[in-house]
DNA sequence: CTACAACTTGAAGCGCAGGTTAAGTCAAGG
DNA sequence: CCTTGACTTAACCTGCGCTTCAAGTTGTAG
């Protein structure tokens, strides 16, 4: 029985469909991924693509790193755009740490629009018009000054 | 003096060039806003825009408002969408609270993707298809095994 | 044999947001 | 006269990750 599974495991009889059902994406993706170099073209029968069971296990990397927020391309460099030597944790290393970069400047991003928001919920301005007046100019970067914050109810004239 | 001070700051004597220079847009932009509802269409002479002066507060609260993460839909509605006699606070707490919901979950995944990278940053596979092997299933969320971390250097068979 | 599902390809399309551009016209000012 | 700058509408752009379409081929169950 050992062989049997074995041999279930390294011969390639899983259907493109048989694949996106077991990763739970259309088979769509799975050709997209692999005219973009994620997936390697694998084995044909009459012309059909046949997977074994490894591939799972690498789509699965490639969800993960997505989630991680990496691109396509950028999935396709940590697979397949380093010497073939190259070991996963360098591989890792290098495009965490870009990545990281970027969701550092997203984070600050974010937080900014929450303080602006939860500056706005301060506003005891009657009119937006009386938010407007005072926001002039600011250099090309907008900030919120003390009108609208607090104790303001009205234009001053 | 303060007469024709006040009178300049009523007439509407800008052109639609002048109010995008003050304001730093394009032409295009203002028309954008115009056409979306977010601005008034403002009176014409000869066909053309004339805006006066506090146009220019106008547009910068949309620029905040757009600063803090509201679409053109919501700015719409932030201006329009009440009420005529709605307190701007009203306006505010209202559109900033959905909108904060949404920052918040956006700050959650951000987290995620940091962590993910972060944690990936701490891979000592050898090869990323050890990464891979052990990384199926996890119905529909992935999740980091203790594989990838730390002290593993290759797979086990 | 006959359905019918599942597979193949490349190119094109979608969805979203926020503008921008094209192309043709017109009025004012130097 | 000629250059600016403005006018309009509709179409286009950018980015990303798929999805869909058309038109056929293959495998399989009944």
């Amino acid at each position: 029985m050992i062989t049997v599974i074995e041999q279930m495991r390294q011969f390639p009889h899983l259907s493109i469909g048989d694949v996106a059902a077991r990763v739970g994406l259309r088979t769509s993706a799975i050709r997209f991924y692999e005219r973009r170099g994620l997936l390697p073209t694998p084995e044909r029968i009459n012309g059909r693509r046949r997977y074994n069971t490894d591939v799972v296990g690498k789509i699965h990397l490639i969800r993960l790193a997505q989630q991680a927020g990496l691109t396509i391309e950028e999935i396709r460099v940590l697979l397949h755009g380093f010497p073939a030597d190259t070991s996963a944790a360098i591989r890792w290393n290098t495009l965490a740490n870009r990545k990281l970069d970027e969701v550092n400047a997203l984070l600050e991003r974010i937080a900014a629009m929450k303080a602006l928001l939860e500056h706005a919920l301060e506003c005891q301005c009657a009119t937006l018009d009386d938010c407007a007046s005072g926001l002039d100019s600011a250099d090309g970067e907008l900030t919120i000054q003390q009108q609208c914050a607090g104790s303001r109810t009205g234009r001053p004239a």
